[in-house]
DNA sequence: CGAAAATTTGACATGACTCAACTGGAGTGG
DNA sequence: CCACTCCAGTTGAGTCATGTCAAATTTTCG
C-alpha cells in the first residue's frame, strides 16, 4: 500500500492523514496476475481499476483479421482499466492482460467514489492523472497524424525508453500502428543514421 | 452566461445557486473572435480558456513543410485552449483560430481555480469534461491505429456529422491525417458503396 | 465581376503492408 | 542438461494505399 500512498501524495502535492490512509487501505486489495493472464476481456464491463506495484500490462483490441492493436502500456505506478467502459458502464472493446507477472492494488469504482469525495488528495490525484492522460494522448495523436512510421518510432524511443526495453518489439510495432516487419526494418536502419 | 450555467448544470447534474452563478459570472467575460483571428499562437503560453457560445474554432500545428495538422475542432458548448500548455505553463506547440466568427466566454486559470475549489458543480463539470476528452481521444487514437483512411472518414462521418457540415473538407482531411486529394477521392467513391 | 482559395482530377512515386521463407533464442519435457 | 519445438524477429519480393505534384474546375468572397 505504501506505494500507492506515496504516489497519491506526490501527484496531489498533499499529505495523507493516518485516517485517510486507512480508508484507502480498506478500499484496495492486492491482486496478482500471471504473465498472459487477463485483467479485462473484451465484452465485459470494466468494474475494477488497478494500480501497478510491479509488472507490466497492455490494453489492446483485436480486429476481424485477428490482428492485435495496442492502445496502452502500463508499468509500475500506472493505472490499469478501461475508463470508457467504467464511466459509461458499457462492455469494453478492449482486452487487458499481463505482459509480465504483475502485482497490483485493485478497487472498484463504487469503492473509489467515497475516497474521491472525502479525501482531497485523492480527488486531486485523479484530476492530475486525467489531465496527464489527456495530454499524453493528445501528443500521441499528434505524432500519429504528423509523422512517418520512422519518426514515430524515434519519438517513442525518445519519450519512453523504459517501455522500449520492457515490451517485445512486436508489441511496440502494434502500439505505433505499424507492422512488425516495418519496425524491424526501421531498427536496422537506425544505426546508419546521422 | 446562461449557456455556461446550463452546461455546467447539465454536466455536473447539480444545480447552481444564485451566489455561485455570480461567482462564475465575475470570473468569465465575453470575447468575440473574427473568422481567421487567433485565440492562441504557437510559442505563447496558453493563459485563457474559452467556452464557445456561438461559432467554431480549430487547434492545429504547422510542420516544417508548412502543412497544417488539425488536432481538434470546437463548436458551441465546447471548450477551447491548450491544456498541455496551461497545466505545465510551457509554450504551446499549437495554434488556435476561429473558423467562423465566434463568441465565447473566457477566463484565466487563476480565476478558474477558486471556482473549482468552491463550487462543487464546477469541479464535477471539469472532471466530466476531462474524462470525456480522454475517452474521445482514446477512440480517435484507436481509429488512427486500426483503420484505413476510408474507414476513418466513415467513422468520423458517423460520429460527428455536425462537424462535417461545418468545416471545409480540407480541414477534415487534415484532422483525419490524410491529404485533401485522398479525401476528395474517398468522397467520390462514397456514393458508389453498398 | 474577378481574383483567390478550395476542390477535383490525372499521372506518377513511394512508404508501408502482406506473404512467405529463413534464423535464432527461449522455454519445455525427457 | 540436451534435444526439440515454437515463437519472435529478420529478410526478401511483390503489391497496394496513400502521398505528391501539376493542371483543370468550381466555389467563395471582396
Amino acid at each position: 500500500m505504501e506505494h500507492l500512498f506515496r504516489y497519491a501524495e506526490k501527484l496531489s502535492d498533499m499529505t495523507l492523514s493516518e485516517k485517510e490512509k486507512e480508508m484507502i487501505s480498506s478500499a484496495f486489495k492486492p491482486k496478482k496476475l500471471r504473465k498472459r493472464q487477463y485483467f479485462l476481456q473484451e465484452g465485459d464491463v470494466c468494474k475494477f481499476v488497478g494500480f501497478i506495484i510491479k509488472g507490466a500490462t497492455r490494453m489492446y483490441s483485436v480486429d476481424q483479421k485477428g490482428n492485435e492493436h495496442i492502445l496502452r502500456f502500463s508499468i509500475e505506478e500506472w493505472w490499469v482499466g478501461d475508463s470508457e467502459s467504467y464511466t459509461d458502464l458499457v462492455p469494453s472493446k478492449y482486452n487487458i492482460d499481463a505482459v509480465e507477472d504483475t502485482e497490483m492494488l485493485v478497487t472498484t469504482f463504487a469503492l473509489m467514489q467515497p475516497l474521491m469525495a472525502e479525501i482531497p488528495a485523492i480527488a486531486k490525484m485523479i484530476r492530475t492523472m486525467d489531465q496527464r492522460s489527456y495530454i499524453a494522448s493528445q501528443r500521441r495523436m499528434h505524432a500519429s497524424i504528423t509523422m512517418t512510421a520512422e519518426e514515430r518510432y524515434d519519438d517513442f524511443y525518445g519519450s519512453y525508453p523504459q517501455l522500449l526495453q520492457r515490451f517485445p518489439q512486436g508489441m511496440i510495432a502494434s502500439y505505433l500502428g505499424i507492422s512488425p516487419e516495418t519496425l524491424s526494418r526501421i531498427r536496422k536502419n537506425a544505426g546508419v543514421k546521422p
